[in-house]
RNA sequence: CGGGGUAUAGUAUAAUGGUAGUAUGCACGAUUCGGGUUCGUGUGAUCCCGGUUCGAAUCCGGGUACCCCGACCA
């Protein structure tokens, strides 16, 4: 095997093109055992898959491949967002404590993590940003000709949480994308809270993940009933009761019905399940905008605090929720649109034989097939037994397993493709993979 | 913060108060090549501080970290 060539390629598309990716050179550390430390399936799967690390509890370091799923959710959402007219920008982590003051938060938000400079002064770090996106608003002049608008960002947001657990579901230190949404009136709100509430489930249905769309309290923000999106799994710890009649649901903590009794629309038999609430919708009403002095200029001329929305979703916590209901004993199954790779090539054979050459040579040509359709591939170029690659595979759960053997090629020059949530296999000529992808 | 538990090579685990062992990983040499091949050699550990003892991974005290249940989660 012509290895010189392998890292010649290696750099050189690499640095154009990270999806493309000899394993040898990913920095792919997969590891047979599960940490003690981690019980939930979503740390312990990530960690043997070579996707995460953990810091210190609650914080965790996102390995390449761990980034690569990450971009992919955050890409997604993205696009999502930027379909609803959402314009991305990037707050600050590290908050001045006046800020907070100013809505009478700094003390009655427990979670914040506070922190004190060498010249005394206070900070928070951003456990959410309402109020920096307000101060921006209120610096600038709006006419009602500029309403509606929405920003948002996807941040890290630190929370001193009383305690952390079960891998991703519940940090310290997390990616978070909010969207704040400002509005001349409320009626132009709750307009726009339908387009996020489809858009919320356009994202998560790309995301592999069925969600319910739970009714919730308003929190401190306001009395009006929010939106949770639920995905259910017995890993959440969130309870909802759910109608799979009509849809309807509410979490428990704002429902009068509970599961077995009947659904209050529809008179059907109520389910309560268990679920991890993966993004949520709700209003903020006035309460930032007067507080803080955020007006539009409406057409009589006189200032009117701005009626604004806020849209979150957790990365991480997607992230963790598409492990905890996508995988088998094996390992990470992911749904296509966050697969860190679409393709894994798994060469068989040998490293000094004839046979395992032609392998070799078929296994690049495949591979150049692949970059030729810009399809993202993995490259198993070790020198490891095929239970051992075949096992990395199923762990790290590429959408497409294409094996190149003495076996396959004996057919016509084929190669074994299998997708990794299905056992069966096909053998297809190298020619028409692209095609098929 | 209340309650419970754990802490030994990179990882997972053994060890009556008396030589810290095994597997895996990593390195080297062979071997094998369709489900974590096999063999050999090497590498590498008792969370920290103190106490008891001739002697502590082991017993005691105090820390620290991690996990679980609860409270918190706008």
């Amino acid at each position: 095997m012509p290895r010189i060539y392998y890292r010649v390629e290696t750099y050189l598309y690499v640095w154009y093109c990270s999806y493309i990716m000899l394993q040898s050179h990913a920095f792919i550390h997969t590891r047979r055992e599960a940490p003690k430390d981690e019980p939930s399936v979503n740390a312990q799967l990530l960690a043997r898959g070579g996707y995460i690390d953990k810091l210190t509890s609650g914080v965790y370091t996102l390995l390449p491949l761990g980034l690569s799923v990450l971009s992919n959710i955050a890409r997604i959402i993205r696009e999502e967002m930027n379909a609803i007219g959402g314009v991305e920008l990037l707050l600050p982590a590290l908050h001045p404590k006046e800020l907070w003051e100013e809505t009478k938060r700094w003390d009655s938000v427990d979670d914040l993590y506070k922190l004190t400079d060498r010249q005394q002064r206070e900070f928070a770090l951003g456990a959410t940003h309402e109020e920096v996106i307000t101060d921006i608003i209120r610096k600038r002049s709006f006419s009602y000709k500029d309403m509606p608008f929405a920003l948002y960002q996807i941040q890290t947001k630190f929370r001193d949480e009383l305690r952390a657990k079960s891998g991703l579901l519940r940090g310290r230190e997390f990616l978070m994308k909010d969207l704040y949404s400002f509005h001349a009136d409320e009626e132009d709100r709750k307009k726009y809270y339908e387009k996020a509430k489809k858009a919320y489930g356009k994202i998560f249905k790309r995301c592999g993940l069925s969600v319910v769309v739970a009714e919730a309290g308003g929190g401190s923000f306001s009395k009006e009933i929010s939106h949770e999106f639920q995905t259910p799994t017995e890993a959440g710890e969130d309870t909802v009761i759910w109608c799979t009649k009509c849809g309807f649901a509410q979490n428990t903590e704002l429902a009068q019905a509970r599961g077995g009794e009947k659904c209050p629309v529809c008179g059907n038999v109520l389910a309560e399940i268990k679920s991890i609430e993966v993004g949520n919708i709700f209003t903020l009403g006035t309460k930032f905008s007067s507080a803080m002095g955020a007006y539009f200029t409406d057409r009589s001329g006189s200032d009117t605090p701005m009626v604004m929305g806020c849209y979150g979703i957790g990365l991480g916590r997607v992230m963790g929720a598409v492990v905890e209901t996508n995988h088998d004993d094996r390992g990470i199954i992911w749904p296509r649109e966050l697969a860190p790779f679409a393709v894994h090539i798994v060469p068989l054979g040998g490293k000094e034989k004839k046979s395992s050459a032609r392998v070799a040579k078929a296994a690049q040509v495949l591979y150049a097939e692949c970059l030729k359709n810009g399809i993202g591939v993995l490259y198993d170029d070790r020198d490891a037994s095929p239970g051992q690659k075949f096992a990395d595979a199923d762990l790290i759960g590429a959408t497409w397993r294409m094996v190149v053997s003495e076996k396959t090629l004996a057919q016509k020059g084929c190669v074994e493709i299998k997708r990794r949530d299905n056992t069966k296999t096909k053998l297809v000529s190298i020619k028409n993979v692209g095609k098929l992808l």
